[in-house]
DNA sequence: TGATTGATGAGCT
DNA sequence: GCTCATCAATCAG
């Protein structure tokens, strides 16, 4: 059975959501075709102490979907790409889970030509990239993603056991790099770098 | 295959 | 102006 993930799944620490998205699938209804991949790296970001959260200046317009409530897109531009994140916890708790590498699913065609690339481990194994493979654009900020709609997350019963979960510290980043807040799929040959 | 570097834009201070 | 949770082209070995 399959099921969207509804807003009790991310009403939790996001240190617990980001390793339980592995595996899940990212969905995306692009003008009526579905394009999907799976979820192999993700990173966990807090809402307080930490220095690497977009929240951690506080609530600006920029980063306002982060208050929102769990299972809300938070969609930002950092250079000329965009990154997707989704809202963990209650409203005002300001953390989040970044979604950071797919294995493409289904559309790969569409992918491809999103994405200009034909080679598949270039297609979505990173943020900007997998955005970018899905057209998610900064109109998905805010988006609610716990209802079936244009971008959505579903559980389609694929197990992944604990031991395949690597936790290593997060990347990409110049503040609070020392926590271990990152985590991938052993096995996936799809992750942003080894 | 790994390291380096340039291009690019939005939002903050 | 400066930061930033990037990407991809390039070059050396």
């Amino acid at each position: 059975m399959t099921k969207i993930l509804t807003s009790d799944f991310y009403n939790r620490n996001p240190l617990l959501v980001a390793p339980d998205l592995l595996g899940k699938i990212l969905v995306r209804n692009f003008d009526g075709k579905i394009i999907s991949g799976r979820i192999v790296e993700t990173e966990a970001y807090l809402a307080f102490n930490d220095e690497a959260s977009h929240s951690f200046v506080g609530k600006t317009e920029r980063n306002k979907s982060l208050f929102g409530k769990p299972g809300t897109a938070y969609v930002h531009s950092i250079h000329m790409q965009n990154c997707i994140d989704v809202v963990t916890e209650g409203v005002n708790i300001p953390s989040s889970v970044l979604i950071r590498a797919l294995e493409p699913l289904e559309a790969i065609e569409i992918m491809k030509s999103l994405r200009g690339k034909e080679n598949l481990k270039d297609l979505t194994t990173g943020p900007g990239k997998l955005c970018k493979a899905l057209a998610i654009t900064k109109g998905f900020n805010g988006y609610d993603l716990t209802k079936l709609g244009d971008l959505y997350i579903i559980d389609d019963n694929y197990s992944v056991s604990e031991k395949d979960i690597i936790k290593v510290k997060r990347i990409g980043i110049s503040k609070a790099t020392e926590n271990e807040y990152r985590f991938y799929l052993k096995d996936s040959q799809f992750i942003s770098k080894k």
